[in-house]
RNA sequence: GCGGGCGUGGUGGAAUUGGUAGACACGCCGGCUUUAGGUGCCGGUGGCGCAAGCCAUGGGGGUUCGAGUCCCUCCGCCCGCACCA
């Protein structure tokens, strides 16, 4: 009250000329864009004689379609937050922006609109453009690509031809997931519950002749080089249980009719002695020779033909009854030569293993159940604590029933014995296996990257040669898939000279999965306008890897096992720096923005579009709301009511700086402060260390705004006491510098009207440690660990000071009198508890 | 079934290592200023109770002087994998 009523009349009026000037994001946000492009100021250089630290901040590339959603506005904020951060703490920041911009919704688009996916995934690339920038992302736009243009898939075509020169890239004949809604195949990865990903339709399985890279040969290492990189801990187990790498033995069993062998993979060769029966999967080329000459051929038949067509998700499921048709042969175990019959079964699986099985029932629940179905017998070679216990027992004990040699061996013991045996007679051997596959890369569709491959009746497979790059993706009249790419529509396109005997040739006409295309588009970033070669690898070197990536946990398998493949396989080829290993040294999941609980859909018609959010609001609202609303690596629920509370909280901070930038004399922090210019600033140097540490060890936007917000509520004219000018002027520039990660226009405009100077080219502020150590506390006061008083106390007062001071208030002498004291517990500038007998 | 995460006011959430539960914000209530109105400013706001106080972090139990935090157990929700031999 007192300072709004010494106010003279004079400054009263300028007031009501302020109210004019009020926080108008409209109006300050275009005008701090337009000075960040006219001056590049986010464009960085490859550099090497930058003395700072390099640092690459990369959000997922999003993929153009419509107009960006939410979710890109919450991945954004959180990575521009940490690009501004990493600039004002002195490095200097690869801070890039693309478009993953093949994929099949502008193909399909394409085939109900005859718009072709060229020109539908520019307009969507346009409307992210200029969202971006309406965004003030601190973007380097002279790095731009989307990976659609022919300049950047030429080096996706020199890719696959490297991995195919080096064997990893291969043609081969196998089992594959067709979606019979997008017409084209999917890899492993891109098949849920049996349904493709994307059209959610039942996958079916086809033999049909792929291309497909060799991902299975980095298991290990894809496996190995997780303990070195910093991502959250449940996406590196997601990618341990999808490679799902497992130890055991590979058994031989022959079958002495056919003189034909079965090896099998088990991780549990110590259970060799209990098996009583032998299964193969349905799949498995040799079922129906086996069965021939046994009078079982029809029955067998009729199995396999039933299981080959039943739903493969139904299969899948572990409750179905077990079912199963002898085959009227047997094999021999190796470790005792007892004849086991042999089943074909439905639980068996062809793609994983050898798509043959041992059977022992007394430690297998699944063979335990078939055997249960079949009236098979059951041999017990794993002790239980009790003899008799239950069937089947899957834990561990001594060997029973397997001889002399192995009997009271514990199992686990017996294990690597009974190995060496089997290595010693040459019918089995130590064995990893794993469920990762090969990645299926061919798509028979449109609109992606044209596989470099020339397939010659004399030459067989023939690579594009270099200069021919890249193969333009041909304009073709029906983007309509028919069972095969429309690729082989385009005919003066796919018939060519083969370039090694000139005979009559075809073009390979399936694209590849763009899942390819962003498997390297952090390495072309680097140098991004390089027409020589896909990177120079000095460039890669300075950038690589990639110091936080920041994206969508949906991307936990695909994206994020396909990139580091493809980062060692290059790195192998010699064509990273050695050093470069993996591409993402750390990795921050965002949560999704949800509404009233639920993911926004638009056939929900719950969806908030940012844009309309950002024109009624301005971006810097809508940015710091979104890190308001929670952890940004958590779901949140939206509010608007929440929106409004942030630009009220920016206006607020905005209108306090430009008052103070009319009002107060710019002056320095006086030598000799009072007790209102020390609290200022014992709260400016608290949020500078709360915000620091709330950016640096974690990504906690959300609390760091909130300081910010105490910073703030301690200014208002009402709150500032006696403070000297200067106090007010530098704690109103620390809470504008604190804020600039998150709200960089506003931030700009009120540091830049209180001190004339560019809130960007600031050093990130540091907190003088005099000002964080308070001189005193309240001391909490507790009579069995209940709180009774608090009082003041001086910081650093010793045990027995901190306790006289406790026992001697009236409150808490009420709990104490008249008891026995049993211990005194002290908590040095915290608490006291005062334990007594009740 | 296996693995991981989560459960705190009317709401979003805070509480770095066991030490004041509910920071900050939304909403709501009251007041002031100004206005045509929104805006702005000040104060209040977990529940019960007149109060002293008691009760409260999904339920139950335990360890501890002290538990949202650690342990056991149960319930609920979410995510991933799943007949992987």
């Amino acid at each position: 009250m007192r300072s709004g009523l010494r106010r003279a009349p004079l400054l009263s009026f300028a007031l009501a000329m302020d109210a004019e000037r009020r926080y108008d994001p409209a109006e300050i946000e275009p005008r701090w864009q337009r000075v960040w492009a006219e001056e590049g100021t986010w464009e960085v250089a490859n550099d090497a004689t930058d003395q700072r630290p390099a640092s690459y901040v990369l959000e997922m590339l999003p993929y153009p379609s419509g107009e960006p959603h939410i979710g890109h506005l919450k991945v954004y904020s959180v990575g521009d937050a940490v690009a501004h951060f990493h600039r004002r703490t002195g490095r200097r920041v690869l801070h890039p922006m693309g478009y993953d911009a093949f994929g099949l919704p502008a193909e399909n688009h394409a085939i109900a609109t005859g718009v072709h996916p060229r020109d539908s995934t520019a307009a969507a690339i346009e409307s992210f453009q200029k969202q971006f920038r309406r965004w003030g992302i601190s973007i380097d736009w002279t790095r731009e690509f989307g990976t659609h243009e022919p300049r950047v898939y030429r080096w996706t075509q020199w890719i696959f031809l490297e991995l195919f020169k080096r064997g990893l890239a291969y043609q081969k004949q196998a089992a594959v997931n067709w979606d019979p809604v997008e017409e084209t195949v999917l890899a492993n990865e891109q098949v849920k519950d049996g349904r493709g990903e994307r059209s959610g339709a039942l996958v079916e399985v086809r033999q049909l002749t792929q291309w497909f890279f060799a991902i299975t040969e980095y298991a290990d290492r894809l496996l190995d080089d997780l303990v070195g990189i910093r991502w959250p801990e449940h996406v590196k187990t997601m990618q341990r249980n999808w490679i799902g790498r497992s130890e055991g033995a590979q058994v031989t069993f022959a079958c002495d009719d056919l003189g034909t062998e079965y090896p099998v993979f088990t991780t549990r060769p110590d259970t060799l002695f209990g098996a009583t029966f032998f299964v193969m999967a349905p799949e498995h080329p040799d079922v129906l020779r086996l069965a021939e000459g046994t009078g079982r051929e029809q029955a067998v038949a009729e199995y396999v033909n039933r299981a080959l067509i039943a739903d493969k998700q139904l299969r899948g499921d572990a409750d179905k009854p077990k079912t199963g048709v002898a085959l009227g042969r047997t094999v021999t175990n190796p470790v005792n030569g007892e004849q086991l019959p042999m089943y074909v079964a439905d639980y068996v699986l062809m793609e994983y293993g050898t798509g043959a099985i041992m059977a022992v029932p007394a430690h297998d629940e699944r063979d335990f159940a078939f055997a249960h179905a079949y009236e098979l017998p059951v041999r017990r070679v794993i002790s239980d604590a009790d003899p008799d216990g239950e069937l089947p027992y899957t834990g561990d004990g001594p060997l029973v029933n397997c001889g002399p040699e192995f009997d009271g061996l514990p199992n686990r013991e017996a294990l690597g014995s009974i190995v060496s045996w089997l290595e010693g007679q040459g019918t089995g051997s130590a064995s990893v296996n794993y469920r990762l596959r090969d990645w299926l890369i061919s798509r028979q569709r449109y609109w992606g990257t044209p596989i470099p491959i020339i397939h010659c009746a004399d030459c067989g497979l023939v690579p594009v040669p270099d200069a021919d790059l890249p193969v333009l993706l041909p304009d073709v009249e029906d983007y309509k898939p028919k069972g095969r790419s429309p690729l082989a529509a385009a005919e003066d396109w796919v018939n060519v000279a083969c370039p090694s005997c000139g005979a009559a040739a075809k073009r390979e006409t399936d694209t590849m999965d763009t899942f390819v295309d962003s498997s390297w588009y952090f390495l072309r970033y680097c140098d991004a306008n390089n027409d020589e070669a896909a990177w120079d690898p000095a460039a890669v070197a300075q950038w690589m890897p990639v110091d936080q990536y920041i994206g969508g946990v949906e991307h936990a398998i695909l994206h994020l096992l396909y990139a580091r493949f493809f980062t060692k396989a290059l790195s192998d080829l010699g064509h990273l720096p050695a050093g470069v290993q993996e591409p993402f040294a750390a990795l921050f999941t965002q949560g999704m923005i949800l509404r009233d609980g639920d993911k926004m859909s638009k056939s929900k018609g719950n969806v908030v579009a940012p844009a309309p959010l950002v024109q009624r609001f301005g971006a810097d609202t809508a940015r710091c709301y979104i890190l308001f609303i929670g952890p940004p690596d958590q779901d949140a629920d939206w509010s608007d009511n929440g929106a409004e509370g942030m630009h009220r909280f920016l206006g607020r901070l905005w209108r306090l700086c430009a008052e103070a930038a009319d009002e107060l004399p710019a002056e320095a922090v006086p030598d000799t402060i009072g007790a209102d210019d020390e609290r200022l600033l014992r709260k400016s140097a608290w949020a500078i260390d709360k915000v620091s540490s709330d950016m640096g060890e974690r990504f906690n936007f959300n609390t760091a705004i909130a300081a910010v917000m105490e910073l703030v509520n301690e200014l208002t004219p009402a709150k500032r006491g006696e403070a000297a000018p200067g106090s007010v002027r530098f704690a109103l520039g620390t809470a504008a510098s604190l804020l600039s990660p998150f709200a960089p226009h506003v931030s700009a405009d009120a540091y830049h009207l209180l001190t004339g100077e560019r809130v960007w080219e600031q050093p990130w502020p540091v907190a003088d440690p005099a000002l964080l150590q308070a001189e005193g506390f309240e001391l909490v006061c507790q009579v069995n660990g209940k709180v009774r008083d608090r009082v003041s106390a001086p910081t650093g007062a010793s045990r027995d000071e901190l306790l006289a001071l406790a026992r001697a208030t009236p409150k808490m002498r009420t709990y104490i009198d008249g008891h026995d004291v049993i211990k005194e517990i002290v908590v040095p500038d915290k608490l006291v508890n005062i334990v007594v007998r009740p």
